[in-house]
DNA sequence: CTCTTTTCTTAACTTAGGTGAACGAGTTAA
DNA sequence: TTAACTCGTTCACCTAAGTTAAGAAAAGAG
């Protein structure tokens, strides 16, 4: 589990051993069951996550519904948006499966950002890159219709439309769960002619 | 207008004179007109650009037609997704206005960023608030109708609906330009009552 | 195992965005 | 000045998503 951790940093940067146990000290593996919430919204938490197995979710309550707008699996990084901003949580974090998380709080993340200058140059690039696939991804939802959009979920991430709740998967493609059933068996119904 | 770009780094970092002077004597201002693109689909550029004065934006060619996605305007950064991954772009660049831009190439930034660690400080925190606030946006856009995507846009950047044209602001919005114009007459009909 | 709750699907009806076409206003070019 | 083009709007019609409701299937609790 820890090999998943430090070949995911390879790709940005490289460690020496003394690096890798210094990380290995502080970071902290956290395994979670399915359902745990570990960020409710009003909350000002001070954690960030990193998948190493398993599945979690943000989702918001408007109108006293959940709308799901994000699913993050394994490799990828959550910073919560009130982590960065030090202020309380618009939205809600829970996993979706039990899960193993590396978490790390903001100040333990300091430390060693300026104990090893390579973090902070391996957390700019992956910022950097995060935003950049984000931004892609928003242009895809905003140039697509939803049926667009779940076809392109089954090329992308086709995994996900297996391991995640329907009614979940609907509002991360921006319609409700019945809109989401009729549209799969209207590609259903395609796909036979 | 220098000010200006000193102003938005002090947010950041602080900057000792030597350093306001080696920026300066790097960094490249460039005026741009109207209408000049500045990156086209399946270019490979290296530029950065942060806005000082204007608005650029950032549009996809589909099925013939323009999909605007992205509008920059004062104090903005972009960093095209072609430069993160040093692969050809999927989308053009243009000038929505006259403008004054702040250029910079990946080259100049890793070099100012490997003489003065503070930089590279501030390009991580500025990715990373840029990412929260991406994802905020997203979020929003997500769980909104178009109606509730541009009344949130009348709210947010009223500047915009102003001065861009209607038909890249229905892109923007995720829909057509005879939507926006429908949308806009049914929301000065609802308020007349 | 049974009871309850959640999840998913289907159906009928409503609503709003997509489509194709037409028109007027404003701009540019010849 | 006229012709061509762009832009924004309106209209009629089509299509797909929203809404409300009901029932079946699956999952969870006791």
């Amino acid at each position: 589990m820890q090999d998943r951790l430090f070949d995911f940093i390879s790709k940005y940067i490289s460690l020496t051993e003394d690096e890798k146990n210094a990380l290995l000290s502080l970071e902290l593996f956290r395994p979670v069951t399915k359902g745990t919430v570990l960020l409710k919204e009003g909350q000002r938490s001070q954690e960030s996550y990193f998948v190493l197995n398993g599945c979690i979710r943000i989702y918001y309550i408007k109108d006293g519904e959940e709308k799901t707008t994000a699913f993050y699996t394994e490799l990828d990084t959550l910073t919560p948006h009130c982590v960065i901003n030090n202020a309380p949580s618009d939205y809600y974090i829970s996993c979706v499966e039990d899960s193993i998380l590396l978490v790390s709080n903001t100040e333990m993340s300091e430390e060693v950002n300026s104990k090893f200058p390579k973090f902070e140059i391996m957390c700019r690039r992956l910022s950097e890159e995060l935003l950049a696939k984000q931004q892609i991804d928003f242009d895809e939802f905003k140039t697509s219709s939803p049926e667009q959009r779940y076809l392109n979920l089954q090329q992308k991430r086709p995994d996900l439309i297996q391991r995640v709740p329907q009614h979940q998967l609907a509002s991360y493609l921006g319609i409700k769960p019945q809109s989401l059933s009729r549209l799969r068996a209207r590609i259903m119904e395609k796909s036979k002619e």
